[in-house]
DNA sequence: AACTGCGTCAACCGCCACTTT
DNA sequence: CAAAGTGGCGGTTGACGCAGT
């Protein structure tokens, strides 16, 4: 047996608040507050509404001090971080934008964010032989990686082990260089996916649609702390990372080469 | 003017975790 | 300890408006 619902969704009014319920649930809330019951508020309150549906409406619309649109490039930044190094943990991202509510900055990355970091080209030449992926961090932290790439114009992708991954760090360097064991490719409903493994294991997940494809490093971490070979790419864990062999650095460029070794 | 496709965003749904009974 | 109640969360939906044809 199912849980009970928590209202009787046949005697509830549901779609969009008007105006004239907005005002009984703000006055309701500035006299007695939520009373630690949004179940129960509705019925007091005299509004013919699931209380869940009070309790979102006051949060993410009614509440004083609401910010709606108008995002802030450092705002976005923000997010995009976050959304990097914790996933779409909306509440925890929320918590670091004062002003903005969960499900409004679940709205603007989905419609937004999302699309402009994805469709930040790579640069890769789509002309080259040469199966190269570039991953653009797009973060203002040193810690995360959002990444996309382009695979030579083509959708096509098979195991090989001569794939390389250009690195941008911050948006302003290239780091190229890390040499791929392994692609696999997965083909879902109007979605291809790919899973890219290093020789230390350290596993990136891709998407893409059309010849567009996208890695997005969901426990991995680059960490470009000083210009020596103690650079890794980070496993996520404390104690996992690949170790770079080589790092040279060449005007804004740096160039790296990897063999695999675990840390 | 009518239609279509797309982007946006408020609101809903269902699940999970925690609290209360 | 189990069941019921509730809050909180993330994913999804659908209404609406706008641009393009």
């Amino acid at each position: 047996m199912g849980r009970a619902p928590c209202c009787d969704k046949a005697n509830v009014k549901r779609g969009p608040w008007s105006p004239d319920e907005d005002d009984t649930l703000r006055n309701y809330l500035a006299k007695h507050g939520t009373g630690g019951n949004w179940i129960a508020l509705p019925r007091k309150a005299g509004l013919k509404r699931c209380g869940k549906s009070c309790r979102l409406r006051w949060l993410n619309y009614l509440r004083p001090d609401i910010k709606h649109g108008g995002f802030t490039d450092e705002e976005d930044n923000i997010i995009c971080s976050l959304y990097s190094s914790i996933g779409s943990r909306w509440s925890l991202i929320a918590a670091q934008l004062p002003g903005r509510t969960d499900n409004d900055i679940k709205n603007h990355w989905n419609t937004k964010l999302k699309k402009k970091l994805f469709a930040a080209k790579s640069g890769v030449d789509q002309n080259s032989n040469n199966h190269e992926l570039t991953i653009t961090d797009s973060s203002t932290t040193s810690v995360p990686i959002e990444a996309e790439a382009l695979v030579n114009g083509s959708t096509t992708i098979t195991t090989s082990s001569s794939y390389m991954i250009n690195m941008k760090y911050q948006q302003n360097y290239d780091y190229p260089g890390l040499v791929l064991d392994q692609i696999d490719q997965f083909t879902l409903p109007g979605l291809m996916e790919y899973s890219i493994t290093s020789t230390a294991n350290d596993n990136y997940s891709m998407s893409s649609s059309s010849q567009e494809v996208s890695i997005l490093c969901n426990s991995s971490s680059f960490a470009p702390e000083n210009n020596s070979t103690a650079w890794f790419i980070d496993g996520g864990a404390e104690d996992q990372g690949i170790l770079l062999d080589q790092l040279d650095f060449e005007g804004p460029h740096y160039l790296f080469t990897a063999s695999g070794q675990q840390i």
